[in-house]
Order: structure tokens, then sequence, then C-alpha cells
DNA sequence: CGAATAGTTGAGGACTATCAAAAGTGGTGG
DNA sequence: CCACCACTTTTGATAGTCCTCAACTATTCG
């Protein structure tokens, strides 16, 4: 995804949830920023660090993470493009966990100052970008849930389905299928697994044709049905507002 | 806590975010709202419903949970006075989870179009509130890796460490020991484990001497050793913006 | 004081983890 | 274009954490 076209979704995506008014869109349109790139496995923010700007993604697929003390791994979220993915490093002191790519793409980097001057100025975008918060903040409840009660069947298919919206929301995926873009280490660590339980699951659910695998392309046979099984119920990504 | 402290809490916890000036304290202090009593166990937002107001605890405790479709219960978080608990429910469109009193207690009611307001004719308030929000996911992230890596000792000491300090900084406890005012079935619903496991749990803890029980009375002999093998890190609270 | 709620204990089973190794995949350089 | 190396996926065997079921005891509150 091109920048202005990254823009112009961010823009539509406020205007869903907060009416803008012109003077609104130009500000966020006018916001200074500089385009680059990031590699799979790049880090884009660490935890502990002191980030003085915040990111856009434009295109590519990062994941957020956090460490134990004994050194185990726990992804806590995924972001697709349109996402801002720092609000937090910057509002808040030190970053309290990871951002790192799963795959390369482009980002927009804003520095955090100018994001304070646009809110602070036009109130109606702040907002706007405060419930991007709010949204966050269901999704890590969901995920609370997914991790905590959910047996690791329905644990990895509701990832797989939360994922399969989201992509398709940013036009990249269907529900039909899409490429998966995590080697099953990361999904491991995305429910709170270990990889060989992972694999086994996995071959669980092609074995109920709840869905089918190629390489890392999956195909959903029958979304309602994968979904039912996961526990999948979209309400919690408010999509309306997305 | 009586109304005019929460409300003073709440504008010195917004000014070690942003600083004020007197309109926006002014702005605060004259925000319109009702006061009302809730009793242990009463919903204070039901999933699914579409509420209209903001609340602020002013004494007492609440919890958030969700329900799975096979109808296991998950907490995702715990909320102490001077929280605000339903800032997504009206920002957004429908509640994605429940908010729940977990002992009797009072609240500040808003009507969410004043909340609205005032964000948007004091852009700094609103933007204390928003930190406030992701200090909120910051918690959730971390309840992510509490449930989804730490085994069952440590999970359980992790929400015994942050219940404390939380409770502490509410002036409700200290880190000696405190007032646990869980049920060890709601417990296990914040741990994503059983009551039958949580009970063995904590006399596995309390043999160890990392905490002592008498009735719901939790005292921690040694607050460091609790939370060394815990992994409790406070950073994630972001204590310096609370 | 009695009913309801909460906490405790025991036995057995299920789900998931651990350890180890083989097989498949992808990228790189000679 | 093939050999090689690193990474990922797969498989088997075994262990362990945590769950289920059930009953009993303690506490709380009307």
């Amino acid at each position: 995804m091109e920048l202005s076209k990254a823009l112009e979704q961010m823009i539509r995506r406020f205007e869903r949830r907060v009416q803008l008014d012109e003077s609104d869109r130009i500000a966020v349109r006018s916001l200074p920023f500089t385009v680059k790139q990031f590699e799979a496995n790049q880090y884009l923010v660490r935890e502990g660090s002191l980030p003085d700007h915040s990111t856009l993604i434009l295109s590519g697929l990062v994941f957020r993470h956090k460490v134990t003390a004994e050194g185990d791994r726990q992804i806590v979220s995924i972001n697709v493009p349109g996402d801002f993915v720092d609000l937090e490093g910057s509002l808040l002191t030190r970053a309290d966990h990871n951002v790192q790519a799963l795959i390369r793409g482009e980002m927009a980097v804003v520095p955090m100052n100018e994001v304070v001057k646009l809110i602070d100025s036009h109130p109606r975008v702040g907002r706007a970008m405060w419930i991007d918060t709010l949204v966050d903040a269901s999704i890590y409840r969901e995920w609370v849930m997914n991790v905590g009660r959910r047996p690791a069947r329905q644990r990895i298919g509701h990832i797989l389905c939360e994922f399969a919206r989201r992509l398709e929301l940013a036009e990249l995926a269907s529900t039909a299928g899409y490429q998966f873009p995590m080697t099953q280490e990361q999904l491991a660590d995305a429910a709170g697994l270990t990889p060989v339980h992972v694999n086994r699951t996995l071959k669980s659910l092609e074995a109920d044709n709840l869905i089918v695998r190629k390489r890392r392309y999956i195909t959903i046979p029958d979304w309602e049905r994968l979904r039912d099984m996961s526990g999948f119920n979209e309400l919690y990504l408010h999509l309306d507002l997305a």
C-alpha cells in the first residue's frame, strides 16, 4: 500500500467514528512524516525504549510481543496496514513491549510532538485516534480470554479467524483463504502453546476439514463452521468503526 | 472515597500526564454527574448493551469479564477507585464485555455526550483520558502474557502482586498485606485456571512462605521474593502516569 | 441455627509440554 | 544447477501440569 492510500484509508476510518470537517482532514493530510522500509523480523519498537515518534503501517505485517523473566515469548497482537503501532510508545514513557515485523513492509514515521499538536488543535481527530486505542484494548481482552479459557483447537481456530477478517478488511485476503504469514513457532507464541502442539492441532483441524493447508496458504472450506468451532464472534473487533 | 476526593484524585492523575490549565480543571470539575451505589455482584455494564454514559469508580472494586460460547468465564481486568470503567462502552458502539462489582461501592455516572463535549472543547483533558486507555491496554497485554505463558504459581502470584500495587496506589492496601476481595473461583477465572487448582496453588505458595492467608486477608512476608517468583515487573502499570 | 456459599481434599484422567530426531523447505554460493 | 546450511515442519515416546468429578469441611449471613 502506498502512502497516500494508507493516509486516505486512515481518514476514512476516522470518519466512520467521528464526523470530521475539512480542516480536520487537511490537518491529518499535512502531518509531516518520513517513509521507511522494514525487513522481516526487524524491531520497530523495543521494550524499555523511549520512542519519540509514532508509526503508521503502510504495508506488511507486524506483531507485538512480550517476554517473561524466564525468556518465554508471548505475542499479544498483530497489526495490519492502516494501523498505528506505537501511539502508546510515544504518549506513555517507556515502551512496555516489543513491536517486530512479521514480514517486510513500509511504514510512515511521524514525530510524536506533531501528533500531539494535531490532537490538541483538532480534538475530533484525537477522539478518533483514541477510539483506535479502545478497539485495540477490546482485542486484547479477547486475547486474554482466548489464551485463558479456550482449548488448543479453538484457540488456534480463533487466531486464524481474526487474522482472516482483519486481513480481509485491509483488502489483503478473504475468509475463503489467505497467505498465513506466521511460522508455527510464532503461532505457538500467540496461542500460548508449544510449537509441537500447534503442529498437532493444525493437523487435527485439517483432518476435520476445518482448514486446508498448502505451504503456508490456508484455505477455509466452510467459514461458518470454523467460526462456530472457534467461538469467534467478531463483535470485539468493532468493525463498524474500523 | 467521597466524590470530591475521587474527582481531585482524577485531576491529579491527569496532571501527571498532561499539563492542564485552570480552564481545563474547571471543565473537569463542572462535569455533570449522579452518584450511585452499587452492590457486590451487580452488573455495571452488560456485554451487548449500548451504554450512553461513562462511569468513574469512587469506592469499591469492579472487574471486567467475558464469557466464551461454552459459558466459561474469563476475568480480564480489575478496576479500583479513581478508574473510569466504561469509556469504551460509550465511545464504541456495543459493549464487548461485562463490568461487574467485586464488592459494594459508589460510582459517579456521567452522560457520554458531556464527556464528548469536554474532550472536544478541552483537548488536553481528552489526551489525558486517552492515556488512561493506553495504560489499560498495557495491562491487558501483561494479562495476555500472564495467562498465556506463566505456570500456575507465577500466574497467581502475579495477580496478587498487581492487586497489591494497584490497591496501594489507591491507598487501600500495602504490599505488606491486604484484604483480598476475590473468591478462589473468581481468582480462577482471572488466572485461566480451575478453582480446585487455584486452591492447591495458593496452598503451595503458602507452604513456601510466599504468602500467608487468614480468611481472605493476605500477608506478603517478603515482597521482593513474591515479586521475583512471579516475574512481576511493574513497568507495565505505568505508575508514573497513574 | 440452618441454608447457601466458599474452601479443601482425594483419585483418576486429559490435555499439553518436553525431549529427541527425522524430513521437508528455502536460500546461497560454488 | 547442485550442494549445503539454516530454518521449519513433522513424528514418536514419555512426562507433567492442570482438569474433572465427587465428597467433605468451613464460613457467612439471614
